[in-house]
RNA sequence: GGACAGGUGGCCGAGUGGUUAAUGGCAGCAGACUGUAAAUCUGCCCGCGAGAGCGUACGGUGGUUCGAAUCCACCCCUGUCCA
């Protein structure tokens, strides 16, 4: 493999960061001279990033880590535009108002992972509204649209699988990669950027605005993909039953983000240990090898690693502690999910549906059918129980992983 | 504008007049086994109801019929081909 001089390349190479790179060579002799500003684009279509977004958010801290400038771009134009990458349809549109609200929201999960500020490598946050929403359509026809053959766009795998799966393309979406481009060229005029980063989805987009750029400016730029994040069981990252593993504070409880770590498959946690955390590699290696119910250590570590850089170090803490008290001491942990009861009992069904257990009767009738329903860690068969409360907290279990606290008021 | 093929539960996909809340697969939940992992096996998987049952559901609206996801009419949407 080659062998990167610039620290940056070197970084994102030995953490797993690099899956497709435009001109390797050019970009490491760059790195190695100079800061580097570099961007990656996210979407906002909603309050929160999720977990799926996590490895990008991460390589713009790299960027940083590197001595290099990380520009969060967030696609307040694009959104309303929508990628066809990956999706089988058309998303509905949002209003101008809830993808500024989306935007700041956003914001947030940022400012704990880089150093904002007007340094040279301080990281800035734009929105390609900025430009794009002062272009006028036929502006951008004569400005972008000659650099462009239709041709050419037809050849992008986030087209050919619209058209192969014979699933729509509207002509809105196929617009979206024109717009993207041009948020490169943009960031390269105004703001000096050099790189693009973003998932191997975005490779074709990423291409277009680097050639774009050298079209119209006569500016070389470069690109560069992360490998497609999947678990080690082939599903993508960041869905779990109850949805998105969201970012945001307000969005997921601490606990149960510091639980989606917890619970990584053995065959995954070096990669992510590698890719989510700032650790160094040796001791990285140290906990990867660790085999048989040993690599539960690892996972913790990693668990606490992840929350500490998202949620931060007091969230991490908490969430250890409910945990280890959860599961190892069969006792209860400040975290968990609580349903405060003002009657002195209240009957299994309503127990599981208040903490969130099950979204309806028929859901916990089911769930205390099936063996699944605990109280205090015993089972409980009977769907008209009634967990009488002295006082006292009483724990309730949905299998043997999902815990909350029933609570006298 | 014309011809043809389609639109079924989170997704894929059967079903072409009653016994169909609708075969099967995936995803999900729970149980067993375990290490809060994976794999495997088992059960569950629209809502309400203790229950018999009731309500809602197969693109939309009407209609035929004792009875429709299934037949008819019109409409909407998607795809393929023709103009």
């Amino acid at each position: 493999m080659t062998q990167y001089k610039s620290p940056l390349l070197r970084l994102l190479e030995e953490r797993g960061y690099i899956h497709q790179l435009t001109d390797g060579e050019a970009l490491d002799a760059l790195a190695s001279k100079q800061v580097v500003p570099g961007y990656i684009g996210f979407d906002a279509t909603a309050d929160s990033l999720h977990v799926g977004s996590l490895v990008q958010i991460m390589m713009l801290r790299r960027l940083q880590q590197a001595g290099h400038k990380p520009i969060v771009l967030m696609g307040g134009g694009t959104t309303k535009v929508g990628d066809p990458s990956g999706k089988d349809e058309s998303r509905k549109m949002l209003t101008a108002d809830d993808i500024k609200a989306n935007i700041a929201s956003i914001r947030k999960v940022f400012e704990k992972l880089l150093t904002f500020g007007d340094g040279p490598t301080d990281a800035i946050m734009v929105d390609n509204d900025d430009w794009l929403g002062k272009l006028g359509y036929v502006d951008l026809l004569r400005t972008v649209g000659p650099n462009f053959t239709i041709n050419r766009m037809m050849t992008f795998d986030s087209v050919k699988l619209r058209l192969e799966r014979e699933q729509p393309l509207t002509f809105l979406e196929f617009n979206y990669m024109i717009l993207q481009a041009y948020d490169f060229r943009e960031l390269a005029l105004t703001q000096g950027c050099r790189l693009q980063m973003g998932g191997s989805d975005q490779w074709g987009n990423i291409v277009n605005g680097i050639e774009l750029t050298r079209r119209m400016e006569g500016k070389e730029v470069f690109g560069l993909t992360t490998p497609l994040l999947t678990t080690a069981d082939g599903a993508k990252m960041g869905k779990t039953a109850a949805g998105a593993v969201w970012l945001n504070d307000d969005a997921l409880p601490a606990y149960d983000f510091w639980q989606y770590w917890r619970n990584t498959d053995d065959r995954d946690v070096g990669r992510f240990l590698r890719l989510f955390t700032d650790m160094p590699l040796d001791e990285i290696a140290r906990l990867e090898s660790l085999e048989g119910s040993d690599i539960n250590a690892a996972k913790v570590v990693l668990a606490n690693e992840v929350t500490t850089l998202v949620r931060g170090a007091e969230a991490a803490r908490a969430a250890e502690a409910t945990a280890a008290a959860t599961f190892a001491g069969g006792g209860l942990g400040a975290d968990l999910p609580t349903l405060d009861v003002a009657e002195s009992e209240i009957g299994i069904i309503d127990a599981l549906i208040g903490l969130g257990f099950a979204a309806s009767r028929g859901e916990a009738k089911r769930l205390v059918a099936g063996g699944g329903a605990r109280v205090d860690g015993e089972a409980v068969s009977d769907e008209g129980h009634r967990i009488v409360l002295n006082g006292a907290e009483i724990r309730v279990s949905s299998g043997k992983k999902k815990h909350g606290i029933v609570r006298p008021v």
